[in-house]
DNA sequence: GTCTATAGAAGGATAGAC
DNA sequence: GTCTATCCTTCTATAGAC
């Protein structure tokens, strides 16, 4: 019994999961010092001891979050298994994290959008170049086969990601207008239904699309 | 000449402009009211003279800016032409819309999940049940030839709002990523290629998918 | 490392003159 | 209607005791 109780965690562990939570549910602009202090259960001059200013605590998270969101999207495309495969279990995996984190999308998507400073972490997290040229070499023939040349992957993978990712980024637009998943019981099935709905859609459409 | 210059407009409406470029910018806590104030070129007090409160000035904003965003959606719809025109129509429409308008959908998303008090204009604004019947039933020998039941439709709508909507939701991530569509100007011809590119999947996953 | 107390700045809102 | 001046609250951040 030598280490620590896991349940709460040592000071800086909580204060970082205090200001997730925080700063996923009210964005940057929106946080309070105060109420990651609250929730971290100490008082906000501890929160300074740790982490110096708002900013640096919002950039440590920021980046796990970050990393959170895209290891798992690019750590499948890096398997050796067949392209449909790994759409199958991209849409599972990251269906099933989006679920498990609903509001992380929009809080990701918004930040971007507002807070420049952050945008350096994405980068290093993501080489996009490499995993374009990864997807299109490794999987050539089938590709071709779809008549997706290298300049329409843009197309295909905004598309593929927009399935997974835009119904939780548009959670709330979606529960004030469809009555049919409105409460999230009814939503999380929706998604999981989505998975073999995304699925059969990107087949279908990549066999037989006009070239 | 009566009437005030049009080119500055009358201070609401000046006060409205401004308050709609900042909100949509900076987000209801990133923007202050003194750079509304600064934009329209008036001071602090007179917003409070015209516009309450923050609270009331946002509201008055942000549903304009609702039916800005879905009475286009909306609309077309109700026409009376071909469901793949419609598509099409949409698509065309919506894309051009956004490419004016490009902050516009990770703003309304953003304070839908945050500000809940705004969101009651939503439902006076879109009917969905009303639309979702109006296609299906307007629409009904064609989409059952896809294979669509009414069960399926809000996959279906989703998925087709998603194809314009999520670029410009995701604006920051994709520029960060893909150097390919990096500067604006590509950006929007990549908007503008991916309506037909959207069309296409889309005809031809409805035509082909597993029912 | 952790706390209390408080500095210092910023932001929303109002009073009152013109 | 519009302005200046100012109030009051909130928020980040720090000083200093333990």
């Amino acid at each position: 019994m030598s280490k620590s109780d896991p349940a709460d965690g040592n000071t800086q562990e909580r204060i970082f999961e205090a200001a997730s939570a925080v700063f996923e549910e009210k964005g940057y602009t929106g946080a309070r010092m105060q109420e990651i202090a609250d929730r971290a259960g100490i008082n906000k001059a501890l929160l300074h001891y740790y982490f110096r200013t708002k900013e640096q605590l919002f950039k440590a998270v920021f980046q796990v979050m970050l990393k959170k969101m895209f290891q798992k999207i690019t750590s499948i495309f890096a398997e050796e298994i067949p392209f449909k495969e790994k759409i199958k279990r991209f849409l599972d995996d990251h269906i099933e994290f989006l679920i498990k984190n609903p509001k992380l999308p929009i809080f990701l998507l918004n930040e971007l959008s507002q807070n420049p400073s952050v945008s350096e972490g994405l980068k290093e997290i993501v080489n996009y170049d490499e995993l374009r040229e990864l997807i299109y070499s490794k999987h050539a023939k089938e590709l071709k086969g779809y008549g997706i040349k290298k300049s329409d992957m843009p197309q295909l993978m905004v598309t593929v990601v927009s399935f997974s990712i835009f119904p939780f980024a548009a959670r709330d637009m979606i529960r004030l207008m469809m009555p049919e998943i409105e409460d999230n019981k009814k939503f999380n099935a929706y998604m999981r239904e989505r998975k073999d709905f995304a699925s059969d859609f990107i087949f279908s459409a990549l066999k037989h699309r006009k070239k």
